[in-house]
DNA sequence: CTGAAAGCGCTTACAG
DNA sequence: CTGAAAGCGCTTACAG
């Protein structure tokens, strides 16, 4: 970093100088647009291999408007769910020439209006947002006008359930089809009630699924006990852990237990084996997003997952249309179909 | 973004014309660089606020060189080693105006090669780099170059064990410590015996923690046996799991197992569970790195923290002092202190 | 304290 | 197919 070596960059210029061409003529030969001969093409070409040349992005940038950079907000980067989604949209970014920015909101209100601020300085081409406030199922008037005034502003692509309430794309999972999946798996396993709690359920990924297992159940002939709006209750492993313990104090109500996420799950599978219950003899376990990979961090839990390959490329799809588009754009919403991971929290 | 929109961006041109100064004079308020006087001053940055006018920022990296762009590279983001490092990190680099961009190996090296050349495409004005090839014991001349080629150019801080073979500046937990912490407090709880096990000792975070334990366990008058070589052992649940297997078919070797890291640990008491023996009565786990966020997803496991909070920001200041020096930097080591963090997988 | 001017390194109509 | 030239939006010596 000494004064030297960056002034040493070499630029488009020194190329040109040294084919004995234009500035223009080195620029159109790098990008591939417009004309260039041939013999002169190839010249270039290997006086940029020669000094391992690369064009300064924020020259273009400037030149162009674009920076080649997207924004991905998520509420907790600790949780898989999140991370996974990331992952998985990142490796097509990238693979699109798109630089990735990761932020993290902490689910925190200011936070993520801040963050939503700083990415319009940076002047990203696009912005992603998974969960956080956008899943309430209650919205101010303002937070309203905040998101539409930002998508109408930059290519916005939402990861939040019910997201088309803000006419942005959405993406986000089918939680009636998982709803079903489940469900109807655990009555083919002689399942015959479950129990539906965990999350705030002012935020539709908790509502939905309670709703929709509710509704479900009756066509199914399963019995279905949901724990609505108990205070402090959350999307972590505390809440299910917590809340088990709750539970255990009377007779147990189902036969199957269901966090609206795995943390939940875990949490409530981990209190039901300190209290001297066998999972899934005396009492099965299940929840949603199938955060424990494998080799990773195995949650043992059964679990609807969201296919984190397809959720994470339809995100990117999504946003790089938008991103082409020179008018304002359709809202248009994607429901990934999810699919049922088996494992050993249920018979 | 329809072109309209695009356009109507706001320039520190419009700023000058409306408030009777030049460009310069806008500038200079906005930077607060140089001389303005109060009068003109205040004027301005009304009219900054009034119009929510940021300067571009590509305007201003193609005139200063700087990006306040940070690189982050990391084998991989859900390992909550790296993730809660990164964390740490970025609240700090965000604090100072720096935009982190965190990359992911995969703990390819290839991958991070890649990743390597486009931060330098990218002119970021530092990189941070986590673990992957630096932490070989072993390495090849050509790598070598390569990172010393990357720190010359670019300030750079590497999370590597032993980083400073590379002549970079680096910042790493003390395992030295770790270890004496831990087998101290297993001593003080009538433990005797330990078993070392997991992760690839041609990595130094896992070799360097054997030999310390080896070596702290002679002072100490405890029986440490180290699993040293075992093939396809590695850093995660899976090592963990099928080595405790292998582990349980002869009878105990030792009162207490630890693992490298958590992951680890984690994996291997999972099949101590399953094999019907009591954790702590029976058998005992330790770890290192405490991924187990308490309102997340804890691990119950006994392990060895590196300090997240003291870490992060050890990290972002030596990189910044790096960014703010314009002559080639002196290499500089700083190693993390760990605590001990007490779970129920001791006594 | 202030402004005119140069220049950062590109891209892209425009005119050949 | 190619080059001269303008311009993207800033910052910063330089000269007052």
């Amino acid at each position: 970093m000494d004064e030297q070596t960056r002034s040493k960059s070499i630029t488009i210029y020194d190329i040109a100088k040294e084919a004995g061409v234009s500035s223009a003529t080195v620029s159109r030969a790098i990008s591939g647009k417009g004309y260039v001969s041939e013999t002169k093409k190839i010249q270039i070409l290997d006086l940029v291999e020669k000094y391992n040349f690369s064009p300064n992005t924020f020259a273009q940038n400037l030149k162009t408007g674009f920076t080649k950079t997207i924004g991905f907000i998520v509420p907790h980067i600790g949780n898989m769910y999140f991370a996974s989604v990331y992952y998985e949209f990142e490796k097509w970014a990238s693979s699109h020439g798109y630089m990735t920015i990761l932020l993290n909101s902490k689910g925190d209100y200011e936070v993520e209006s801040k963050l939503l601020y700083s990415l319009k300085e940076k002047r990203v081409d696009g912005i992603v947002m998974m969960g956080g406030r956008m899943d309430a199922v209650e919205l101010s008037e303002e937070y309203i006008r905040e998101i539409r005034e930002i998508k109408d502003l930059i290519p916005f692509v939402s990861c939040a359930t019910m997201a088309e309430r803000f006419g942005c794309a959405a993406v986000y999972t089918d939680d009636g089809k998982g709803v079903e999946l489940l469900m109807t798996h655990l009555k083919s396993k002689g399942y015959n009630s479950i129990y539906m709690f965990g999350g705030g359920d002012e935020f539709y990924p908790a509502y939905l699924k309670k709703k929709y297992a509710y509704e479900f159940g009756k066509k199914l002939g399963m019995k279905v006990t949901v724990n609505w709006l108990t205070p402090n209750m959350n999307f972590d492993y505390r809440s299910g852990y917590i809340g088990m313990k709750m539970l255990l104090e009377k007779p147990l109500e189902a036969e199957v237990f269901c966090g609206v996420n795995d943390y939940v799950a875990v949490g409530a599978r981990d209190a039901a084996l300190e209290a001297g219950l066998r999972v899934p003899e005396d009492i099965a376990f299940v929840g949603f997003d199938d955060i424990g990979e494998e080799t990773v961090l195995p949650t043992h839990i059964t679990s609807v997952s969201p296919c984190y390959d397809v959720f994470g490329k339809k995100v990117f799809t999504t946003l790089h249309k938008i991103m082409q588009d020179k008018k304002p754009h359709d809202m248009k919403t994607s429901l990934i179909k999810p699919e049922l991971k088996l494992r050993k929290s249920t018979k």
